[in-house]
DNA sequence: GCATTATATGAAAATATTAACATATATTTG
DNA sequence: CAAATATATGTTAATATTTTCATATAATGC
């Protein structure tokens, strides 16, 4: 049945999204992704000196959004730089500067 | 401090972005919004049935996106009927679904 | 005004996400 | 190899979101 077929490719859909969606709705990742569309390849810590916000958190958003196909990285001697991978994701970004809901 | 002030106006509009973006990202409020996109103005019951959801959750949905200024909604007899009010969002699933994230 | 239908509300339970902290690992330098 | 530095990891605690369920409200038709 077609519909059924449907629906369930939807759902796969929807739910692919928001996976993605959600790996990006957060403040502070929307920041890291900013950053790395300012100036690709940043380490580690010059994302948590750019942002104000402690290594170990840093390092799990980096390493969240790298998981999901958001970000890349390299080691370089002691340094890890990480860089955007999926420049869709900045259109995001673009899309809800856009917005202006009723806040 | 022209750096400072820049941070703080960064972080609210990464504040409101994240909010905007979290309305957003679960699967059951992308098929709503994709839902309302192919056919405006869809009571509570409608979307219910089109994507087999249980009432009182697509409510809870659809208030909150409502709230957020995504959805807008108006009352005719019995039914409540909700439709896009912010259309940049129906952008988002556009961006997303141009992405291959590696899932 | 009573029954029916559509929707909203509220509270509790289930689940997921984020943050903080302590510590481990890996690399470089002396 | 010891010390220093950069990053990752794992666990726990704090928070936020989602779901469920019971029930309230509001509109309609009889």
């Amino acid at each position: 049945m077609v519909t059924a077929i449907n629906i369930k490719l939807n759902k796969e859909k929807f739910e692919k999204a928001a996976y993605i969606l959600k790996a990006v709705a957060h403040p502070t990742r929307l920041a890291i992704i900013q950053l790395l569309e300012q100036e690709d390849g940043l380490s580690v810590n010059e994302i948590c000196e750019a942002l104000d916000c402690e290594q170990s958190l840093i390092s799990h958003h980096l390493i969240n959004m790298k998981l999901r196909g958001i970000l890349q990285s390299h080691k370089d001697g002691l340094n890890m730089y990480y860089s955007i991978k999926e420049y869709e994701v900045t259109k995001i970004l673009a899309c809800i500067e856009n917005c202006d809901c009723n806040m």
